[in-house]
DNA sequence: CGCTAACGTCAGCGACTACCGACACACGAA
DNA sequence: TTCGTGTGTCGGTAGTCGCTGACGTTAGCG
């Protein structure tokens, strides 16, 4: 297991062709067969590419007969925007604090 | 040119050491060497992975003599907080009303 | 039971990538 | 100018990733 669970669906999100599948499956509940019959790549890459996302905790699978239905998963978006929002935070903390201490330096210059 | 301005980023972020730098000058403002004194692999890695970042639009770089400088970019981050939102609010106003949909399905089958 | 449909899984291949050591370049001090 | 310091860049290598075709599996129908 990997102590960092935000790794997975990063890496998982990295990939332009999981974006677009996860878009997808944010607006409907779509089987396999329909997500794959969206993109112009084989049954298999899209299987895979499924498998990911599900691993990464970015779909939610539920089982209908031979069919399989997914859809996005928002518990598992909601990790990666705390995520971003502490790093976002701390940057903008930072960036104010330097460009204040860089006034404050100027001040004391012409001081 | 790519165009979209995000897969940069997320392609950026997907590797954990270029996360841990982010996280480093997310704090603080640090020279290049500082940065790779920071991790145990060696410093062409780490330069590299600052040229990664930078072109990702998630650093600021600011030379100071032969130094350079870098810190956390908020306006990159911005973006990606914005596109993993808009992904989020889908999928949990999907998620909402395929819940509603399979009560209102039950309350018929009572009916 | 045999047959079909809907999926996942496996083995292999080409492309990409994180890493390293060696080298090149810019800047400041003597 | 010569020397040392701080960094980016280049060539090469091992590992990873996305993709494909072939095969295995499960559920429903005749």
């Amino acid at each position: 297991m990997t102590p960092d669970p935000a790794d997975a669906a990063l890496r998982a999100l990295a990939e332009p062709r999981r974006r677009a599948i996860l878009q997808l499956v944010a607006h409907d509940e779509l089987a396999a067969g329909e997500i794959a019959a969206a993109f112009e790549v084989s049954r298999t890459a899209v299987s895979q590419h499924l498998t990911v996302l599900k691993e990464a905790g970015l779909l939610h699978e539920r089982r209908e007969a031979t069919r399989r239905l997914y859809r996005a998963r928002p518990e598992g978006l909601a990790q990666l925007r705390e995520l971003l929002d502490d790093l976002w935070d701390s940057a903008l903390d930072t960036a104010r604090r330097l460009v204040e201490a860089d006034t404050t330096a100027h001040h004391e210059e012409t001081a």
